[in-house]
DNA sequence: GCATTTATATATCGAACGATACAGAATCAG
DNA sequence: CTGATTCTGTATCGTTCGATATATAAATGC
């Protein structure tokens, strides 16, 4: 352990949690060094030393991010056996997640970036990128459950985008001070018409092949 | 007409319209005065002058905004006869304006103002409650349905919230450059599964008296 | 002990932000 | 014409932004 000079003061990993919860709240440019550096206990240098910049910071802040909160989204893909029931786990966990009263509201993927100055497209770039990647992952488990004979042969491009946009809407809602119950509410409407969904995206597909 | 002193040298409603354009695509605090002036053709001092602020330069951009765009939804709801069709109507029409080549993608309102500094906490409330009010609009038109015949008796709360989530989340896939086709699609899903929703509407509302 | 290394706290830096002071130009009333 | 009024362009204002220079404090290696 040659950990040479003076030691660091505070715990890395619990100031990067304090900054993205920050960022979740304010976004990118709405959360100063000012703010983050109060949340953080710590002043702009010991930030700087340690984390090299504010948008390296945020980077860091997202990564944290999809790895605590994205495990719900990844889990109930992966571990529910029907592409019914991963839909809807993904839609409620993620509910349960964005009403949660000890965090922020509505996802920070969706919401940290959604209008920035031209200075900082990467970043919107950048949250745009991890976006795409959830309605992805979504697609692909729609194509597994057609490949295990648990879906018809549908448009999965097409069920995917519809319940990434209902998902990415659950968030504005969220964020607008809707409660638990109102979200799992316009939860129970998009898992209702499931079936009929389904049975849409079907006949569609065939209809343009 | 007593107009003293030196006429103004710019056409104002002309800059307001420029000013929307700049705040609908970069947001109320991605957008600097520079940006502002320099698309309005004007200099600072004028834009003061004629506008008072950024702040009220903003809340005239949104209700510009609101009598042009919002136009559009307002017309869906009260000229289609039935509330599938206002529904639909709305949808469409929405998604044609949020892929609109010589305009910003997705809707202002949405948009302009999810992650704001604390100082402006004012601009995020002001443009909450237009969303609020167009989730109201469409709550009514579901209840002019219901008591015309159109509609059975369900829970239009449910219904307005579903298809506000809906749209708003329209609104983000927009931004992240998703084309006319695609979202119209994501339409297609919501609309298809209506008779399905009303249904489920209808007795989850029976189950709830 | 002493040199080296790294982190900390204070005190800024230059740039960009929103907003104005000011002088001159353009119009009106008389 | 003169005086009053309003708009325009230049040149800032004070503040806040993200980011650092500097000196000191706390650890290690020898």
């Amino acid at each position: 352990m040659a950990e040479r000079g003076r030691p660091r003061n505070f715990d890395r990993a619990a100031a990067l949690q304090q900054a993205m919860n920050i960022f979740w709240q304010r976004g990118y440019e709405g959360a100063s060094l000012c703010d983050l550096t109060a949340a953080m206990g710590i002043n702009a240098p010991s930030l700087y030393a340690a984390f090299g910049c504010k948008e390296a910071l945020f980077r860091e802040a997202v990564q944290l991010y999809s790895e605590r909160e994205g495990l719900l989204t990844a889990r109930a893909l992966t571990e529910q056996p029907t592409a019914r029931q991963a839909v809807e786990a993904l839609l409620r966990d993620n509910v349960g997640a964005f009403t949660d009263p000890k965090k922020p509201a509505g996802c920070m993927i969706v919401l940290a970036a959604t209008n920035c100055s031209t200075a900082n497209q990467a970043i919107s770039d950048h949250l745009l990128e991890r976006r795409r990647f959830i309605t992805a992952a979504l697609r692909r488990r729609l194509q597994r459950a057609i490949k295990e004979g648990d879906l018809p042969r549908v448009d999965v491009t097409a069920i995917a985008n519809y319940y990434t946009t209902l998902l990415q809407g659950l968030s504005i809602q969220a964020r607008d001070g809707a409660s638990r119950a109102a979200l799992n509410r316009i939860v129970d409407c998009g898992m209702a018409t499931w079936n009929t969904l389904i049975e849409t995206a079907k006949t569609a597909s065939l209809i343009k092949a």
